[in-house]
DNA sequence: GGTGAACGTGCACGATGGGCAATCTTGCCT
DNA sequence: AGGCAAGATTGCCCATCGTGCACGTTCACC
């Protein structure tokens, strides 16, 4: 799982893809651009941009992906002579502070004026969970069956994705992430009473 | 929610390009035909199909829906007088023993196939989860608050949703949806074991 | 029975996706 | 150090796609 420097730029041209496509989402809405100004403003081409997603509404989504892979990463630290679930609460709160959620946020309130995006903001949901069932396993296939650990990040994945459903209805003037995080904190805290009495 | 002569030709005419879409890629594979064919084949013109799908994609990925709304029909029945979550397991295993499973499968096998189609394959599957979450509220938003019935749903979409996954890797010369259902049904017990001491 | 809204369709055109081949960069081996 | 194979980026090209617009037809409601 080394990262030759090779995959780094491919991940970097992808994010700066990513980053402008997000970026022009926002300011002019999902209609209002062309692939060619996402390319142009990261300094590539259209074919560049076509060789690493199929579409801009999947670019756009995909931004929603930042900090699960370092939320993934820290769970196996975390994890050190402490019960699972607390492990598993520990690295989403994480992911809540960081950039992490905000992101999510837009891309979901993005997401509910252009219906087309819906579908890949979901399947990088998806992903995301996969990333995560994928640590999971390999942090804890010693101490419980595979199957269960799917089914405890399924369980995990469902809930959560309920927050954030509900995140996007708050609409604030100053636009502060703050208030989301502070909901979603209520809610994750549900959701791990519940699970630590089911798992 | 009465349905007019008008919304069910409407949904006749998107059942019948779904059907056709669905038909083509099991056939020639995702990117063996073109829209045209579809439109044809189902007896409409392209721009019509335009009217219904966005792209093949969401057209041969919508049919994976099958099913669910009578299964959240039928939840209204089945929960009088019995617990929630009784009802919740008996309406599952219908939408299993009905086409629903078999469907979900072949188009989760051909999204394995075809990347393109994954994206439309989960907001499928999350358009289902809103579909019974929607209907839960509306039975049992009497006994218990909304927040909770969101999460419970969450709950059951995540694990499901783990299952189907595992649904894909069943791989056999007859293409039997039969032991795929075993499996899901053995998986779907499991399930509701930690439902039941987590809700 | 009339009328306004919604559906199906043809046309037109800009946007898109992807195959192909050329060029440059990176990783690895000698 | 140097060269070679794999992979990234790009331009070119064109079939396909998405969609705005206008028109005829069908349906819901009065």
């Amino acid at each position: 799982m080394i990262e030759g420097l090779r995959e780094t730029k491919r991940a970097a041209t992808a994010q700066a893809l990513a980053e402008a496509a997000f970026h022009l989402a926002k300011e002019r809405g999902l209609d209002g651009f062309v692939i060619d100004e996402v390319a142009e403003m990261a300094g590539y081409s259209r074919r560049t941009f076509a060789n690493h997603y199929p579409c801009k509404e999947a670019a756009v989504a995909s931004v929603a992906y930042a900090g699960i892979e370092a939320a993934a990463d820290a769970l196996e630290e975390v994890s050190e002579g402490r019960p699972l679930l607390d492990a598993v609460e520990v690295v989403l709160r994480l992911q809540l502070t960081t950039t992490g959620l905000s992101r999510m946020r837009e891309v979901l309130t993005l997401a509910r004026a252009y219906p087309s995006l819906e579908p890949h903001v979901y399947y990088v949901q998806h992903q995301m969970r996969l990333e995560v069932e994928e640590r999971m396993v390999a942090v804890a296939a010693g101490h419980y069956p595979a199957s269960y650990l799917t089914l405890l990040v399924g369980a995990v994945y469902g809930m959560v994705s309920s927050a954030l459903e509900g995140l996007v209805d708050v609409r604030l003037p100053g636009d502060l992430p703050i208030r989301g995080a502070v909901e979603f904190d209520e809610f994750l805290t549900e959701v791990f009473k519940h699970l630590r009495t089911g798992f």
